[in-house]
DNA sequence: TTGTAGGCGTTATCAC
DNA sequence: GTGATAACGCCTACAA
C-alpha cells in the first residue's frame, strides 16, 4: 500500500534472502570467522542490496553490553568541556562504544534527572564532573553498579575513579604567584551562585592563600551566573571602581570575564599591568592572543579526555584485571605568566 | 558470593517484591491510571527501596520507539554548535526524548561512519548539518525511513526537512555592504579544504558579489584546516603583506580568525578601521568585546536548536499530520557593522 | 560450518 | 484493575 510504511528489514528478512538461518546472519555480520567465506559473501550482497542496518538495541539486550558510556558535562558551551569529550569519543570509538552526553547547566538537579535518565539506557560507565552531588544522585550511582569516573576536581569521598586535580590547590599556587610579583590589594571575580561550580574551590584557594600571607581576601566580586561570561566581565571592568577602589590586580575565575574586564579598562584608560593586574583561568585561545595577553592558569583539557577514555577502555575490557587499576589520575597543571601581570 | 556481581533488579523481581505481575508493575510505572492507588503506591515504594531502574533498551524494543534523536555536528568545540545542541536538547527532553550526538570533524568520511553507527540505535529522527554528504550517506539515511533534518545550510536537494539559511546569499550580502563602504581590494580568508564546510560557500558568495560589483575577487588566503581558530588568523594577519600588498580589507569566514588577524595587524601598527577593514563571521562573543568591535554576520543558533526541536517533536507526534508541516524553515541572519570597518 | 531452542527485560493485547 | 501470553530482534548455548 503506498503511504503505508513499510517495515525495516529484520536479520530474518536477510536470513530469508539468502538462505541460511538468522544465526548465521548473526556470525557473518560479526565476522566470528565461524562462517564459511562463500555464505559470508552472499549474505554481505544482500545485506548489501535490502540496506539492512542491524539493530543494537535488541543486539544489547542479548549481549548485555549496552556500548553506551554515559558522560556529563557542566555546559556543551566552553572549550574545554568540548575538547575533553571529543578526545573522549575518540578513544572510546575505538572500542565501538558510543558517547551518551547529557549537560548539566551547573545545576545539581539536572545532574540527578540525567544520571537517572541515562542509567536508564544502562551504560557501561559513567564519566561525570565533580561539582559536589546530591545524595539521591550518589545513591542511584552506587546502586546502578556502573563503574563511575568523576572529573576535573578530585573529590573528597571518591564514588570509584577520579581523573583531575584540585581547583583549590591550583588557585592558591596562583595567588601565591600573583603576591610574589607584589599585588597586595588582589580581588577575585566570579558567579554569585558558584556553589556547584568547581569556581568556588577555586575562591577557596584565592582566599587561603591571601590570609596565608596576612593579606585581605575581603575583595571578592560576584557578578552573573555560571558559566561566566565576557560581557560579564566587561560589566565588572566598567565599574570596576564601584566594587573596590584600591585594587591593583584582579584574578578571574575563567578566562572568558578576564578578556571582558581587560577591554573594559583599556576603554577607560587604566593601563594593564601598570595599574592593575589580571589573571584568568583555563588558558582560553583569547587569552594567548589578547593585547596584553593574560596571565592564566592551564590544563590540558583533551588530557582529561584521553586519560578517562583509556581508564574506561580498561575498565570495560573483559580480560583485565579491575583491581590493579590506578584509581585516581591527576592532571597536571600549570601558572602562565604573561603580560597582564608584571613585578612591582 | 562476596565480589561477585549482583543482578540488577528487574521488573520481575519489583513484581514479586510486591506481590503483583510485571504488567501491573509496567502500568504503574508509566502511571496510565489504570491501577488502583493503593497497589500503585506499594509498587512504587518496592521500586525506590530496591532501587528499580527500568531498562528502556527493553522497553524500546516492545515499544519501537528507540526515545532518541541522532544529532551531528561538525565539531563540539564551537559555540554556535554548542548553543544549538543545547536548545535542541531543551526543547527534546520535554517530550521524554534524548540526544545521541556525533561529530564529524567536518569530514564526509566519518560523517558517513556516524550515521551507519547512529542508525543502528534506531533514532527516531535525524538532524544533521549540510556539508554536502557522500552518496553512501545519502542512502542509508533515505532507506532508514528515519525523518531527516538537514541543519544549517539550505540543500539544493533536500532529503526531508531543512532548517537553516543559504551562507552562500548571506556571504554576497555582507560583501555587498562593504563594497557599499568603499571597499575595494577586499580579501576573503579561509580554510585550506573547505570543499566539505560551508566555509566554501561563502566564499562563493563573497566571489560572486565581487565579480558583480564589477572588483576582483582574487584575494583568496587560504590558510589552516576547518574550523579556522584565532592562532590561524593570527599567522595570516602576520604575514599580510606576503599574501596581498593592496588588501584594503579582510572577510573572514568566521570570527575567530577575525580577531586574530585584529591582533596580529594591531601589534604592526596597522590601523584598523583606517588602514584595512575587518569582518568576521557568526557574533562570537569575542567580536564584540574587542577593540575595535568586529563586524560580522549574525545569527541566532539557538534559534535553529529551537526551530528543529520544534520540528521533530511534531513529526514524532503520533496525532500530527505530518504532511501539513512545513518542510523547509529559513532562519533570519543580519550584517552587524562594527567600528572594524568604516565608510572610505 | 550451520541450525535449533530459549531467553534478554520490557510492553501490547486480550481475557478475566 | 489485574494477569497470562506472546511478541520485539537479536545473541548464547548447545546440538548436529
Amino acid at each position: 500500500m503506498p503511504g503505508e510504511k513499510q517495515q525495516l528489514a529484520t536479520m530474518q528478512d536477510v536470513a530469508q534472502a539468502a538462505g541460511v538461518s538468522r544465526m548465521t546472519v548473526s556470525r557473518a555480520l560479526r565476522d566470528d570467522g565461524l562462517v564459511s567465506d562463500n555464505t559470508r559473501k552472499r549474505i554481505l550482497e544482500v545485506v548489501e542490496k535490502m540496506g539492512y542496518v542491524p539493530d543494537q538495541m535488541a543486539g544489547s539486550l542479548s549481549t548485555k553490553r549496552s556500548g553506551f558510556v554515559a558522560t556529563l558535562v557542566p555546559s556543551i558551551n566552553n572549550v574545554h568541556y568540548g575538547k575533553m569529550v571529543q578526545a573522549l569519543t575518540e578513544m572510546l570509538e575505538r572500542t565501538g562504544l558510543q558517547i551518551l552526553l547529557g549537560h548539566t547547566d551547573y545545576s545539581s538537579q539536572r545532574e540527578e534527572a540525567l544520571v537517572e535518565g541515562l542509567l536508564k539506557r544502562r551504560p557501561e560507565a559513567i564519566a561525570l564532573p565533580y561539582d559536589g552531588h546530591s545524595k539521591r544522585t550518589i545513591k542511584l550511582l552506587k546502586q546502578s553498579q556502573v563503574p563511575v569516573v568523576q572529573l576535573w576536581e578530585t573529590p573528597p569521598k571518591p564514588i570509584g575513579y577520579t581523573v583531575g586535580f584540585s581547583n583549590e590547590a591550583v588557585a592558591y599556587s596562583m595567588t601565591e604567584k600573583l603576591i610574589q610579583l607584589g599585588y597586595k590589594n588582589i580581588a577575585f571575580l566570579c558567579e554569585t551562585n558558584d556553589e556547584w561550580t568547581r569556581g568556588a574551590a577555586r575562591r577557596m584557594g584565592f582566599r587561603n592563600a591571601m590570609e596565608h600571607a596576612g593579606l585581605s581576601a575581603h575583595r571578592m566580586i560576584r557578578f552573573g551566573t555560571p558559566p561566566m561570561s565576557i560581557k560579564d566581565g566587561y560589566f565588572v571592568g566598567k565599574n570596576i571602581k564601584q566594587y573596590y577602589e584600591d585594587i591593583d590586580c584582579i584574578f578571574c575565575v575563567s578566562d572568558a570575564p578576564a578578556f571582558g574586564v581587560l577591554t573594559a579598562l583599556k576603554e577607560q584608560g587604566v593601563s594593564v599591568p601598570g595599574e592593575i593586574g589580571i589573571a584568568g583561568f583555563g588558558d582560553f585561545e583569547v587569552a594567548r592572543f589578547s593585547n596584553p595577553s593574560i596571565t592564566t592558569v592551564k590544563f590540558d583539557a583533551e588530557q582529561i579526555g584521553y586519560v578517562t577514555g583509556e581508564l574506561i577502555t580498561q575498565l570495560i575490557s573483559p580480560d583485565s584485571d579491575t583491581r590493579k587499576l590506578k584509581k585516581h589520575h591527576v592532571i597536571e597543571v600549570s601558572n602562565c605568566m604573561r603580560e597582564s601581570t608584571c613585578a612591582r
